[in-house]
DNA sequence: TTTGCATACGTAAGCGGTTACGTAGCTACG
DNA sequence: CGTAGCTACGTAACCGCTTACGTATGCAAA
């Protein structure tokens, strides 16, 4: 590990000034070729490392936005996001991010120490993405008057304040049902909830019942079952369920993972699905196409979401006065067979 | 977004100098009870968000580590890291990082782009934790002579002059193999292979064979079958493998991703997992217990190794001349039903 | 009272880049 | 030949913190 060299080292070496060495750089012009070249080399020999934060701190841009995201594994099985999908956001994010130039920075928030690990990261980046449920309302809104906040899905369009990006739940939901009813000729269905304050489940559920509404369909008024976005959540509501009544014609959870606790349940009670019942799901996970039978669902464009969060920060930061912008990704019906398709891979819309 | 204000106007505002302010901050004394809180007052009144670069710069230290790994899902099929795995990796990375007060930037490689994305992130860090085939041996060894740089899997105790974590391949297979012999009484097993250049292939194919010798069994000298890592090559090594031969007893796969594709090719050619041939992959990845059957496999502890990761770098950033450190990481064996076994979840070791 | 030693600050010199300005040299052109 | 307009640099003033030192004040011990 060679000492660590600045630019004075290199400018000194090379006979030239910082400025030079700065914009051989990164600056396209300033300079000959030769003076380019000479640069050049004595920064490979002497194996110079240019300082980000000295760099940051002159241009007052960190070249780094930062991901916060709620932990699931830390915290046992309470109500979060699914690794699988946080883990693809983050993807996306950091897929924007290097297309852009700069870098992502993640953080998890664990229980109550979210605000604290919040405001040190911030102190690092340029502007945050915050992915749904990581912190709370208050501490949001805090940050988002410090610097470039945009949050993602499960409040898309609903806060008045901050950039947003998230899907268009209503629909998505609907294709689904519309699938269930006109191909598959459903008529009894039921619909599995996420958490009570989830306006992604509550948005689902509502297009869920405006698609039977329209259909001339009873629609409930409220989910027949709360699941808690969780697999035992999701057999859980679905054991509750049938202790009352005859198993419907299909189950419609409100994400993959209660379908996967449902399709358990129903193997518990003897149920074939899809024969007897068939179950859904919404995200598309990467182990919904494994599961058995293959889980059809509504895929989230998982990688888009942060992809989309990261440009929007990035706006932000380019354009700190631009009116706010929530954007709505679509959503894509996936046919497998658990809604009772023949094969699988199937796709829609 | 309030005007982005400076420690001096914190300073300033409260009647102190900014080394007060500093202080307050950052340590835990020399200032009084009172001085705190006006100090605190202020900061939060005017909604002063430190400069992270400001103080990088100062202290000489980021307070970041960076991750650097290969993208998969960008240049479509090729010889790759599953995306499972090393979300996993980067879990584990942010959550040592976190508790250590340091955050992760994390960057993918894609293709040739990689050695100038690393050169950019490595300005940003402290040090750098490098996922198996990320980068070109050279690149890691050019990165590695210029800050803390330690190399994950695939490598562990291979490299001489740089740290690494990695997970005991040889034990792991041995242990399985063990199972399938012992327990199931298979005599006839074969091995299919991650890539021809993947240390970690070759010492699970190792690990495979010496089992078998100290069982007195014959054993191939080199593995029936390629399948690069991936779920298309695990099926086409499979089809190539039973043009040739009956069935085995049990295939041995390299990874999990190609027993998915080696029960999906047994499928096809209808034979039965595990009635017909038993299958076991490497890895237990979050899809593996879902499918059908249930994979029986050698759990990496995919988290820890991240995890180990950032703890080795943070340890080297700390003392650059400590001796160079290969840490090896157990695995478990994960017993479900592709092996045999009739009902998931008994686990070893 | 003097001395000694904490404790609570303030001063100011960096940390390693960026960049607005200024200057010198060269070419082009009236 | 004068001058306008480039290009290729150098100078030096920041950027916003941290921290080594130095000073002032208070109090206990001598």
């Amino acid at each position: 590990m060679t000492q660590r060299s600045t630019i004075y080292e290199v400018a000194r070496r090379s006979g030239v000034s910082t400025a030079t060495v700065s914009r051989v750089m990164h600056s396209g012009t300033g300079y000959s070729a030769a003076t380019r070249e000479r640069v050049l080399a004595t920064a490979a020999e002497i194996g110079w490392l240019p300082s980000g934060s000295a760099r940051s701190l002159a241009r007052r841009r960190a070249g780094i936005v930062g991901v916060l995201f709620p932990d699931l594994g830390a915290s046992g099985d309470a109500e979060e996001e699914s690794p699988l999908y946080v883990d693809q956001v983050i993807r996306g994010a950091e897929r924007a991010a290097t297309d852009a130039g700069d870098a992502v920075l993640i953080a998890a928030t664990r229980g109550s120490s979210g605000r604290d690990l919040a405001l040190s990261v911030a102190t690092k980046v340029d502007g945050l993405v915050i992915v749904a449920r990581s912190l709370s309302e208050a501490d949001i809104a805090a940050l988002g008057a410090r610097l470039p906040v945009v949050v993602l899905s499960d409040h898309a369009g609903r806060r008045t304040s901050l950039d947003s990006v998230g899907v268009d739940n209503r629909n998505g939901i609907a294709a689904l049902v519309e699938h269930l009813l006109d191909e598959h000729g459903y008529r009894d269905l039921v619909f599995v909830a996420g958490p009570r304050q989830s306006p992604d489940s509550s948005e689902r559920f509502a297009g869920f019942r405006r698609t039977l509404l329209a259909a001339g369909l009873p629609a409930p008024t409220k989910p027949h079952a709360i699941g808690g976005f969780t697999e035992a959540g999701g057999a859980r509501a679905v054991r509750e369920l049938l202790a009352d009544r005859e198993p419907p014609d299909a189950i419609v959870c409100g994400n993959d993972e209660m379908a996967v606790g449902a399709v358990a349940a129903l193997a518990e009670l003897k149920l074939r699905v899809p024969a007897d019942v068939a179950v859904t799901g919404f995200d598309d996970l990467a182990i919904s196409r494994h599961l058995h039978p293959p889980l059809t669902t509504v895929a989230q464009p998982m990688r888009d979401i942060g992809a989309e969060g990261v440009r929007a920060v990035l706006a932000r930061v380019a354009d700190p006065t631009a009116p706010r912008h929530a954007t709505v990704l679509a959503t894509r019906l996936v046919l497998r067979r658990s809604c009772g398709c023949r094969s699988d891979g199937r796709t829609n819309r």
